[in-house]
DNA sequence: AACGGGAATGAAAATCATTTTCATTTGTGA
DNA sequence: TCACAAATGAAAATGATTTTCATTCCCGTT
């Protein structure tokens, strides 16, 4: 496995922590950091991995990355700007955790995420 | 502009009202239906515009459309062997809609999944 | 210093969903 | 029948992402 290039971190940070593969890439270049497109989805992925960073989907389908400081939260997105909102999500985790005894699910985890118009959009 | 083809919206239906654009094609081709998957893609697109269904994005960035106002679930997922429990989400529903009015959002819709281990694995 | 093996790198090719192009077919009204 | 707009779909183009694979870099060992 491959671990991530540090300047691939860095520079999702100077992108205000929320970038595509192909914008980190395009960002880089332009600072005349010399590195292919390859290492930045290797870098990404294993940053994802190690939950330093967090991924979502554009409404076209492209991959976003950003850093995810904090312990477990949710999303509020918009599909318009793509203004991203940290939200409280106490009411899923009991949720889930009710749900997964229901069905005698154990050793539980859960993705959720609200989309819609921001006020601006 | 081009309308759209009734059998994409049937199959969409006859789907479980919840499919990708290839999933849609697969399931005519083998129903025997002559189609193109260009059409596919531009009938689903018209019935997006007019609000007849909805789009979203799996986890790998394909798109999956599903009828407007159809009562959607959610999934609780075993990740060893896949199996898949189709469980409601009223509680979800709830907390999105608090948490899109708090931050001033409309027009909201939302993704959520439970995965675990099943009792079986 | 020379050697060896594993990790990191990146160019190029492969994938895959989606979109675009464009020539053909179909339907409809005059 | 004629003409023209809409619908269709095969094939090519696009664009993000992944895979392949040969090369380079790093590091500890002789």
């Amino acid at each position: 496995m491959s671990r991530s290039n540090p300047r691939v971190l860095s520079t999702l940070e100077r992108a205000g922590g929320f970038a595509s593969a192909q914008e980190v890439y395009r960002l880089m270049q332009r600072e005349g950091e010399s590195i292919g497109l390859t290492t930045i989805y290797r870098s990404l992925q294993s940053l994802v991995n190690d939950k330093i960073v967090d991924v979502l989907r554009r409404d076209d389908g492209e991959a976003i990355y950003r850093l995810c400081g904090e312990a477990h939260h949710h999303h509020l997105v918009c599909k318009s700007c793509g203004d991203t909102v940290e939200i409280e999500g106490g009411a899923i985790e009991k949720w889930a955790k009710v749900m997964a005894e229901e069905h005698g699910f154990r050793d539980i985890g859960h993705t959720a995420e609200i989309f819609g118009l921001c006020a601006k959009c």
